[in-house]
This record gives structure tokens, C-alpha cells and sequence, in this order.
DNA sequence: TTGTACGCGTTATCAT
DNA sequence: ATGATAACGCGTACAA
């Protein structure tokens, strides 16, 4: 490591003004500048524009901290993902899940913390989040294992990404139908004649694994067909390409698959056509997700598309309003999904 | 959108205990709580155990806007990234350098504030910034264009990853040397024989894309070779392939192309193969980042590695540095670079 | 409509 | 070593 010393970067800051100096410069009171940075109540005109033309003179911002401490709020919010820095940049689903909380909080006063808590630091993270730095939580990608979860539940409001895997939850959910949207795909491949139909699923510890292989199972059982081989995945694409080779080695016939995302679906697909398989002539596939590696495979996958996006918008809306005061929203929210198709089915 | 409305998820949710209660509880004074929570000075042993109880019991947690409020720090630093949320997740680099920092910041109580300004709300940013969120700012990714970032450095302690094209930059710089690093892969090249090497550089808004392309240029004077062709790029998949079809239409002869990143190596590559060239009898590439796409490519890339999580964690400890009032840290800090080799060379 | 005065939970400066 | 007490900057009853 070679480094240069240069010129001093630090220099003194300007002292930011405060609420006091623009009543000051207005002319009128504290409290008066506060009621219209608030943009609260009624302000004669004339004084409420003194106070904006002092603001702007000034530069004036609100101070955080002093504002936290006054109201009780901290005006941010919080996504808590308990998954490693790797998976979590690893999967689009949790970039469209940000963009989309970020959508619904441009609309509005409020910050997002990105908290994610891989292993070590939970009973850090909840002494953060028990310290007040955020109104409201945001939770996806929930394991059953994730205990720590029920807690912040007791502290804050929250809102989980894909309905937790326990009964007694504290707070509200957004999530697609993921029974409705694996039974979709898994009718997909019974139209187009497939009678033999396997899957891979997701970890059977996240709710979501658990309700896509539900709805494979109901619907291939009330089509009166015989259910294929099961193999269980966690959403990867190595456990993915592992499901398929165990699938192979089952010796168990199977002419199609729903396989329960599209991350998984882009290791199998290889595997497939390794052994001289033909996608989908010999094996018709469905994934899950509809995220670029679906189109990225060598046979474009057909797959069940999420709106993240909408998702991570609709939560960020519903923690707003309920930190607003509003309590009519539903506890559950289900977006709908839609089956997208290409060259794998 | 279906929508269940169940029982009420919100409830009544304790109030937090408070220094005073610890006190009362202790049988102290508020300021000797506030001691032993900060680890400060001079406690009695026994005082101090009395309180550490007390706050044992009551789950006592520091309420972080009140001590925002009277030390005047947030105990926050802010990651900005000039980039669109697309571009951010799209890009394991970021993921690196977001595991870099967190790293760092697990061993203090400093929290990460991701702030992705893609273009609109750089207003809205500053405001924020200017407000008292956070005590210092890491930026990465900076192009020219982005001149709301001078006006960060006005107010608070900044570390720039990658160094700024502008001149009278405030705030710390942790960079790798690219110019070194190009000069390597360059050399690299030459040693294997090449003669006529051409460049895909990236883009002229960046130092980072200025310098690959002097290490290329001065060590393929300083070989006495004729520079061969030079197309730019801006780092991306996409710009790559279109390089890469812009050099083969120019005309020029080249054996060797050393390509500024390995996205755009991985995008170029399947241009040559396509047109019956071989990688790298006719034509050898070094890319640039040791990105997993450097892997992926047909033929996987020799490439330059940049130690991205380490520069994470570097600028991390840089600004946590400054924050406690250490300026004996160099303004610039350069880590080194290494070469890989894979097949492509 | 506007101003006064108090409280929010900590830190920090004094005395003691 | 410890305890009052004054900031810190803002929101907000309450009074005028």
C-alpha cells in the first residue's frame, strides 16, 4: 500500500443555522417558522413568506436529531435482510425489491437503512433498531430460523416481503399468491400435454418454498396425474444444477419440471443438456421470478414473473401510512402474478 | 390485488427505558450512567457494576437521536453512489465495496446509510446530508458530471473511492493504481509477444478510465511499439460487444487487446469468436476487475485483480479515522493491483 | 394568528 | 469520583 500525504482536506465547517436564526431574520418566532417549515396550520401569508425567504437566505435545513428527539420519530425506515452481503447483491430480486421501497420514499420525507444482518450482529442490529433510528421496518427474505425477527415486531411496526413462515405474526405482509402462481405454471405444462411433471423446489424453511410446492402438488393432483419426483433446492443456482443431477440419478421418468426460480432453473438447464437432453422436447421447463437469467439460458426459460418492484413500493406505502396513523390498511396484501412464456415449454 | 383483512397488527408498544430510569434504578446520578455507558473516565468500580445491572435489567438502549442531538454526531456514515439502482446491483464491485465497509463498521458503532442518487433527487441528497444524518460520506463510482458532490465536501468529511477528475478535491481518496495496473496487463501482453496492441478504454468521464488507458499508452511507448487502435467504452456488457465490432471494422491489425474492464471484455469476446477469430491465438485479451464474468467468459479472461472489499474496509477505516479526530491519515492511499491468468492471454 | 415555555434524552461543564 | 445543571434544536400545548 503506497500513499502520498498531501494538503490538509479537513477545514472548518459553517456552523448550520437554526430554527432561532431564521425567526430571527423573519421576525417572528420559533415557533411561527416551525409551523410553516411543517407546512402546519394557519400562518398569515405575509409572515409565512418571510420565514420561506429567510429559509432560503440562509439555507436552512431542519435538523435531524433535534427533530427525532421532539416528535418521537426518526422519519427513516429500516430493510432488514437476513442474508449475506453475497446473496444479497447476488439476486435481482432484492435490487427491484430496493428500487421499488426507494420509488414509494421519493414521494416522501422519509430515509431508507439497509440493514443487512447476515449472521453475527443480530442482537446488535436490534439494539440499533431499539435505539430509535428508524419508525418502521421492512423485512424480506425470512427464514423460519429467524427468530429475531419477532422481536423487532415488538418494538416497531413492520412489514414482511412474503408471508413468514409462523402463525402469530405482528405485522402486515406483502406478497404474491405463490400457490397460485406455481399452479399456474405447473397448468402450463399440463397443457401442453406433459403428464409426468417433477420440481425443484425452494428451501422448505422460507414460506414462498413451501407454497410454490404446494401449488405444484394441487395442481398436478387435480389434474388427476401421478406427482413426478420432488428435489429441494434454497433458490441458488448451484443447489439448482445439484436438484438436477439427483433428479437424473433418481432414474424416475419425468418429461417436465417446475422448478421454483429461475436462478435454480439456469443451473439445471445445463445439466439437461449436458446428458444430451432436449429443452423442451425431451424436458419442458418452468421457472420462477422472471429475472434476467431466465433469458440469459441457452432455451429461454418460461417462468412466473413477481411485480418485485410493486412489491417493494406497496410495502414502503403501507409502513407510511401506518406510521401516519392509518390502521385501515389490509394485514395482507397479495399482488398477483403472470405467467411469461418463451422457447423452455 | 386480493386483499385479507386480519386482526390489528399494531399494539401498544413499550416505552424505552431512559437514562434517568437507569439512575433511579442504580441509585445514581444520570451523569455517571452516561459515564459508564460511554466508557469514559474515572468510575468506581462499584457504581459502575451497580449501573451496568440496572441497564442489564431494564434493556436500557441509548436513544440515538438524543445523543445526535447533544453531541452534535450522528454516528452515521453515508455511502453515495451516482449510479441508478439497476447499474448498482448490476455490478459485483459495489457488492464488494458494500461488504468492505460493513466489515469495518461491525467493529464500531457506526451505522451505513446507502444513499443511490441516480439523477433526480441530488437536491433532495444534499438536504438530507445537510440535515445531520450522517457524520462523513464515502463516495464511489464519481463521474465529472456529478458536481453536487464538490458541494458535500463543503460540509462534510469525505472519502473518495476512486479519485476525482476535478482538481481541488476536499476529502480523503482510497484508489487502486490503474495506471500501474494497465501497465501491468499491457506488459503482460507484450512479453507473450504481442506487438499490436489496441485498447477498449473506459469511459473519459472517469480518472479510473483516463489512467487504464496511460498505463496501456506509456507502456507500449516505452516498448517502442506503435499504439495500436483505441475504441472507448463506459464499462458495461453492452459497450464492450460494440467496441469490439468498431475495432474490427476500423481495420487496424491488432494480436492483443487489453480491455479496461471484464464486463466489457466478456461483451467483446463472443464479437471475435463469432467472427472466427481465436482467443488468444490471433487475438489475446487481458480484462480488467477479476469480476466473476472474467470466469464465465468461453474463454476465461487474464485479467487485473483491484482488491474491492479491501477498499471498502480502507475507506471505511479512513473516515471513521478522521471522525475521531486523527488527521495523521494520508490523503491519498493506493492499493495495489494484481495480475491473474487465466487462458485468454 | 402568534408567541411563551416546557419537554424530548443525552452529553458536557462545572462545582463539590 | 460524583452530582447538579446547562446546553443541543426542535415540536407543541397553552396562553394571549
Amino acid at each position: 500500500m503506497t500513499s502520498v500525504t498531501g494538503a490538509k482536506p479537513a477545514q472548518a465547517r459553517a456552523a448550520a443555522p437554526t430554527l432561532e436564526a431564521v425567526a430571527a431574520l423573519a421576525g417572528v418566532s420559533r415557533a411561527t417558522v416551525s409551523r410553516v417549515v411543517n407546512g402546519s396550520s394557519t400562518v398569515t401569508p405575509s409572515s409565512a413568506d418571510a420565514v420561506r425567504a429567510a429559509i432560503a437566505q440562509l439555507g436552512y435545513v431542519p435538523n435531524r436529531a433535534a427533530r427525532s428527539l421532539a416528535s418521537q420519530q426518526s422519519h427513516a425506515i429500516a430493510l432488514v435482510v437476513p442474508e449475506d452481503t453475497t446473496r444479497f447483491f447476488g439476486d435481482v430480486y432484492f435490487a427491484s425489491i430496493v428500487a421499488g421501497i426507494n420509488r414509494r420514499l421519493e414521494r416522501s420525507d422519509y430515509l431508507l437503512n439497509l440493514m443487512i444482518a447476515s449472521k453475527g450482529p443480530e442482537a446488535k442490529m436490534l439494539r440499533y433498531l431499539a435505539g430509535g433510528v428508524v419508525d418502521g421496518v421492512v423485512v424480506v427474505s425470512h427464514h423460519t430460523s429467524d427468530m429475531f425477527v419477532r422481536e423487532i415486531g415488538d418494538m416497531l411496526p413492520m412489514v414482511f416481503g412474503g408471508r413468514p413462515a409462523f402463525d402469530d405474526l405482528k405485522g402486515y405482509v406483502v406478497d404474491v399468491d405463490n400457490v397460485a402462481g406455481a399452479a399456474t405454471a405447473t397448468q402450463h405444462l399440463i397443457d401442453r400435454g406433459r403428464r409426468r411433471i417433477a420440481t425443484i423446489t425452494g428451501p422448505m424453511s422460507m414460506q414462498s418454498g413451501m407454497d410454490r410446492l404446494e401449488g405444484w402438488r394441487t395442481t398436478v393432483e387435480k389434474a388427476g396425474l401421478e406427482p413426478g419426483p420432488v428435489v429441494h433446492g434454497d433458490y441458488t443456482m448451484l443447489s439448482g444444477s445439484r436438484a438436477a443431477r439427483e433428479l437424473l440419478a433418481q432414474g424416475d421418468e419425468f418429461d417436465a419440471v417446475f422448478v421454483a426460480s429461475d436462478l435454480m432453473a439456469s443451473g439445471a438447464q445445463p445439466v439437461f443438456l449436458d446428458r444430451g437432453l432436449r429443452v423442451p422436447e425431451d424436458i419442458a421447463m418452468v421457472g420462477y421470478d422472471d429475472s434476467p437469467s431466465a433469458v440469459r439460458c441457452d432455451v429461454p426459460l418460461t417462468t412466473v414473473r413477481q411485480p418485485s418492484e410493486a412489491m417493494g413500493e406497496e410495502m414502503a406505502d403501507i409502513l407510511l401510512s401506518v406510521l401516519a396513523g392509518d390502521m385501515s390498511k389490509p394485514q395482507e396484501t397479495l399482488l398477483p402474478t403472470a405467467l411469461v412464456e418463451r422457447s423452455s415449454t
